[in-house]
DNA sequence: TTACCTGCAAAGAGTTTGCAGGTAG
DNA sequence: CTACCTGCAAACTCTTTGCAGGTAA
């Protein structure tokens, strides 16, 4: 609650209006301490459990996309037909628990990756991510 | 064409049968060179352009899935709502082309992650995947 | 012969779009 | 006041499913 002017300057100098629902929105994805992944579907139920209104799923998906663009919100590249999204925006790396289907951050200090390879020529790296798939030892393949 | 005894093997010792649309699919997949990056879509387009007879989409669906968990098949990590097959089921890494939405190979033996993370409790590391996002310098972001 | 497979069409899941009415600035 | 935004429903894309008829072994 204590965010809300924050987060109004922060969206109005984006260039886009503070809304009721992008203000709800932005306190559910950035007022926490820890880096938070989720679904479009995950994004959708915090908010239905929440006091305040319901908000329509076309602008759940329509904010995402603009926090997206504003540099907000990263997209994280997991298999599926899902999209996940990641609040910690830098350079960083995963764990991916095949029986939970969730994610864990790992810092880009504590893992390196040796032997940059060369890119097609006229392409250039933009970045750079590791997946680590994790399972427990009796858990089927995926 | 030459080939076709040995796929018809290949399949019959996997426990399904060697139909006419498997032993089809199997060429097109598996008869070339280099790895194959695809999806459902590429496939399909690959299966149309051929002089054989047109293969329906569901069974595409059904052998590529069948391929898959016989290890013939390995499904890629990247965002978006489509899925992407590559006929290398070893463990290697990728260039991914924002442009063009194509992906390259990079063998393991290139690339080296240091400092291996710990994974959570009672998990271990099924696989370690990297992907080198290119694009030429004009492109928008992602 | 018969268990398995294919093709079609319908259904499902996730996402996008068009537009009328609402609201931030 | 008005350009931008929201909510709804319809549309779209990719994928899965049910089932009648076909086919490998």
């Amino acid at each position: 609650m204590k965010k809300t002017k924050e987060y109004k300057d922060k969206l109005r100098s984006s260039g886009i209006r503070a809304t009721k629902q992008r203000l709800m929105i932005s306190k559910i994805l950035f007022n926490r301490k820890d880096t938070f992944h989720f679904t479009i579907e995950d994004l959708n139920k915090l908010i239905e459990k929440s006091i305040d209104q319901k908000v329509s799923l076309a602008t759940i998906y329509n904010t995402v996309h603009a926090f997206k663009k504003m540099g907000y919100l990263k997209e994280i590249s997991i298999e599926g037909n899902k999209t996940y999204y990641d609040t910690n925006t830098s350079n960083h790396h995963h764990f991916f628990d095949e029986d939970s289907e969730k994610l864990t951050d790992i810092s880009n200090q504590k893992v390196f990756v040796k032997g940059m390879p060369k890119p097609p020529s006229n392409k250039f790296i933009k970045s750079v991510e590791v997946l680590f798939r994790v399972a427990s030892n009796n858990h089927n393949q995926k």
